[in-house]
DNA sequence: CCTTAATGTGTAAAAAGTACATATCTTCGA
DNA sequence: TCGAAGATATGTACTTTTTACACATTAAGG
């Protein structure tokens, strides 16, 4: 009747760490989300493991013992688009026995939301590549789940938060966010109920200028108000804290 | 520019294994929901680690490497309450680096919704105990934060899916179930409208019988239909697969 | 048999969601 | 420079959903 996992003490630690238990990895994969195209897409890589030749996998990596979750998440993105100012949430972990054919890994999924336009990455290594989800069928590991996990919970949560910003420049016409949102959902909206819609949430204000380049009547530009633009936690690598082994 | 974790060929899993990567520990939480007395309770046990001493801690237990995630979770929920069909959803990760004081530990939340009234299980062991959530407060670990978040889970979903039938017995009034509902969501409903709303969703059937043994007048007795009540995955403990190590 | 305490039920008003059409502005090409 | 094309901008009637609210009925218990 009681907990393993509580009843370690420092020295049981160091006696089993090396035995049973501790023998499962914990990674952390990143569904890293960008609007381009007026599509939706997901940040991919060309798989190099065997069993998996020809697939693409997210972006991943193993979690340090002296790292938190969220942090390592943090820097896979720095790593991997070289920015750190963006919005990440964890969505769940995923735990079958035989997702990793070389061993037990955890994984635990994030997803990510960036600025394309802003932020253009260095694609040169045409092994990373940007994919519309729309099209993404077979994966790598358990990635095509992970993915469909992610994109369902960007789709609960676009309606009641204002996170969708992340994926459009600072200034944006509403057909834009329409399309944007569009995109997400995978349905047609209606102009004119959508922009009520929005215009309710009182998220936004009008930047004063238009559109520019465009082969039409040029739309007014907006941008998310000031208020729901909080950046996210700066998410410092902290000093490696002392650990029992 | 390549994913360590998709590198590891069974051979680097072994060299490294004993090393950095896998001195993580992994751990599964349940917060396990009962509905007794009017109150949403929790099942916490005396933690036994000196740091927390006189707090209580979730029921939980560190995940076997043979040994899906979601399988450690029912294991854990039939060791501690003999019950093994029951709901259980995970919510997410907490991977804080100095969330366990005896070393690295991640731990993977569940949420558990189980009748307290049909199976009646032994708390003669006095260091667990059902207490009502709404009178939690320092906890060990970072548990009250995981409590927070499967409650916030719970919360959401009880109103798109009938999930909450888990905590009542087969038979149950509407007044039960609003008191359920008032309970879980912390917020008084008026009757008319509640049971307009529950009649829309079609959820149950009346069964024909009426309350006994209440100082009352007795009301109709519903339960949930059929189609409603599958039963969860059986989740036998599988074979164990070969492992690398 | 009278009191108590709960069951059971409907309607009107307000709010939110949906369907839908016309005038305006800018570009582009004839 | 004029007209056509294509997009912006906007309001209203209709439907559905949500909310607020009151009274007659039933069984238990003294």
């Amino acid at each position: 009747m009681t907990n393993p996992s509580q009843h370690l003490k420092t020295a049981e630690i160091e006696k089993i760490s090396h035995l049973e238990y501790f023998n499962i990895g914990v990674s952390v994969d990143c569904v890293i989300f960008c609007y381009d195209d007026k599509q939706l897409k997901v940040l991919l890589i060309r798989s190099d493991l065997e069993e998996f030749s020809g697939l693409n996998s997210l972006l991943g990596d193993l979690v340090r013992p002296d790292e938190d979750i969220d942090n390592a998440s943090y820097r896979i993105l720095k790593e991997r688009t070289g920015m750190d100012d963006v919005y990440l949430e964890q969505v769940q972990a995923f735990g079958a026995i035989d997702r990793h054919p070389s061993g037990r890994v955890i994984t635990i999924a994030y997803y990510s939301l960036i600025d394309i336009k802003n932020h253009r990455l260095q694609l040169d290594n045409n092994e990373l590549n940007w994919y519309p989800v729309s099209q993404i069928r077979k994966m790598a590991f358990d990635h095509k789940l992970i993915i469909d996990s992610c994109l369902k919970r960007l789709q609960d949560q676009i309606l009641d938060n204002p996170i969708v910003f992340n994926l459009l420049p600072h200034k944006f016409s509403l057909r834009e966010l329409q399309e944007l949102y569009e995109a997400i959902l995978g349905v047609k909206l209606d102009r004119r109920n959508f922009r009520k819609k929005i215009a309710i949430k009182d998220w936004l204000e009008d930047v004063g200028e238009m559109e520019e380049d465009v082969p039409h009547r040029p739309g007014k530009l907006y941008s998310l108000k000031a208020e729901y633009r909080k950046k996210p936690n700066r998410h410092k690598i902290p000093a490696p804290k002392a650990l029992t082994s």
